[in-house]
DNA sequence: TCGAAGTGTCGAAGCGCTTAAACAGATGAT
DNA sequence: ATCATCTGTTTAAGCGCTTCGACACTTCGA
């Protein structure tokens, strides 16, 4: 193993010079640092890590607790974990990967060990129990999701309200009437309010200024699940043309449905979705959808909790934060005007 | 911050009996075990991560390296991520999230910094460019896939040569005479020939034993070209009537595909998918389906790397291993009886 | 009764790094 | 010429933990 004293051997100069060319905290003769460098590059060093941490009191690595639900659309998981790992990459850091699972206690072991200089929480309850310990502890974190009670940390999520009230417009504005919007199952609606609940709530605003009248039916998002929903819903309204569809496993299902019952898309009645761009390029016909960058959600987390970290080690206290990621909507095959009245 | 120095006040001993009773490497009386047991809960003691990882030359954390490809299903490798998580936690270890891209020298920097004891890999390439890294720097890693050179590491994988046989068999069973393949783009199979191939030889070699005429076709796994595929397969071999799907995005467009030309499921043609239980679920009609168990996969990797660790840190040559989880057949509804003659 | 072996605990060195403080040498103002 | 200032570098003190060797005490066999 190289360590830095062996740098400091072969470029000539002390160990303490080597750690400041590496940090930059220091001047240092350009002369010097080029050597110090073509050292730490012909010998292959890195720092060692637990050293770094001990001395500095920053392991430079970030925490990550996701969730272990399956409910939630899971490539979109995959892709803000991956974002986050790219984008604390750029700052140095690494990420570490906590299961929700560990609940309060994950939070004191990450935080009481040092760890973690950081944590990003994903699927945040709106009354989750490890906000209190997040704060008593002092611990820097920013949210991907809202929670009520968001003092003592950055927040960062799509805004959904508009992401809802996007999908009423272009409804209104292709001169539907009648229309539904197909959510989550209830446990959803129950457990972190969050997405689901804002976005029907930003749907159903704007749908009553435009004046569309609409029905709002749960659904589980299996094929079954999403056959009595449909079925319920032409039953109450079957004069509906317009279909919201938020639950990604209900699309499918949807799109089979209404073609075996002989309607049309987007002829006879017109369907949007609020998912990823690439679930919606995958169906037949290719789907008109509501999406924000999952992408972008871990890139601004990332960056929240950074500006928190440089923050509490500059000795200011971090200033709290929150972002809402503007949603955008891409028509597609999916969607068309209206069917004249018969 | 509480340390190992304000534990052994409070407990009344020194800071090495406190290690050692949090260690068990040294025999110590059951009243000193207790006491000291009880001041770390009373205090909220952690070990501080860094200091551990310096004096012991561990730092009780495995590096997960994920692809950052969407091609591979996205769902199966959380999943993987997850479970790995959760097994290392079962061995007192965290993970460490590492994307694809940094390549070889992702590997020097984790190694090299010892922020890792050991490293899992996914998505491996047949000739992968950082087993060679990993096994001059001496790292212990853990496969999940199969390498080429498997000299000095660990692998586990799906049985996917028993998956195809499955297939074929279950087939032949019904009595089908042709079946179709469907597989995936050509890209993974000139990629990661891996369980691509390894699939196809498994069942093409059953297929032929059992007398079975098939075909095999590649799919991207969009709705076009799943179009295409089952157009150039009906031409080719009007009389098939059994599909083996591998590609996942291809299993919805097949289904309608199927449907929208007549062909009733499964009384006019039977249709097996590859994939997660999960997943074969969600279609009507739900699906029989061949598949290993992705959770399976992340714990058996974790025990092979928590393997190869003990027995470096006891001063032994860590064996190779290799293991392959045998995958399970599930009939469902889409598979029956070949259709008579007509 | 004595030495050997075993048991339980402690002291202290050291893991590889960061960083405050000291220091040497050059530069400039007086 | 003198002192203050600035620049670039080194010295040395830890960071909190593990672990080796030492030590005190008990137990046991001869």
């Amino acid at each position: 193993m190289v360590t830095i004293a062996d740098v400091a051997r072969h470029a000539g100069v002390s160990s303490s010079t080597v750690s400041y060319v590496l940090s930059g905290k220091r001047a240092i003769s350009e002369e010097t640092r080029q050597r110090v460098q073509s050292s730490v590059r012909e010998l292959g060093y890195h720092p060692n890590a637990g050293a770094r941490a001990l001395a500095a009191r920053r392991s430079h690595i970030v925490a990550l607790m996701v969730p272990l639900r399956t409910d939630v659309y899971v490539p979109v998981m995959m892709e803000i974990a991956i974002s986050v790992t790219m984008a604390a990459r750029q700052h140095g850091y690494d990420v570490l990967l906590i299961t929700n699972d560990e609940g309060p206690d994950g939070v004191r072991r990450i935080a009481g060990s040092g760890l973690a200089d950081g944590l990003i929480m994903m699927d945040v309850e709106l009354d989750d129990e490890r906000i209190p310990v997040l704060r008593s502890l002092g611990t820097q974190a920013a949210l991907i999701g809202l929670a009520d009670d968001a003092r003592g940390l950055s927040c960062v999520d799509h805004d959904f309200a508009t992401a809802g009230a996007l999908c009423a417009d272009h409804l209104a504005d292709l001169g539907h009437r009648e229309v539904a919007f197909i959510g989550y199952g209830s446990g959803v609606y129950h457990r972190h309010a969050g997405y689901a609940e804002r976005t029907l709530t930003g749907f159903r605003g704007r749908a009553e200024q435009r004046g569309l009248r609409f029905l709002h039916r749960s659904c589980e998002g299996t094929y079954e699940s999403t056959a009595g929903t449909l079925a319920r819903i032409l039953a109450d309204r079957p004069g509906t043309t317009g279909f919201v569809v938020q639950n990604e496993g209900a699309i499918g299902p949807l799109l089979t449905l209404l073609r075996t019952s002989g309607r049309t898309v987007p002829e006879d009645v017109s369907v949007i979705a609020l998912c990823q761009d690439q679930l919606a390029e995958q169906f037949a016909p290719r789907l008109t959808a509501v999406t924000g960058s999952a992408q972008e959600l871990g890139r601004v987390a990332v960056e929240q909790i950074m500006r928190r970290i440089t923050a509490v080690n500059a000795g200011d206290r971090p200033a709290d934060d929150r972002v809402l990621l503007t949603p955008v909507l891409t028509v597609r095959d999916s969607t068309g005007p209206a069917p004249r009245q018969s």
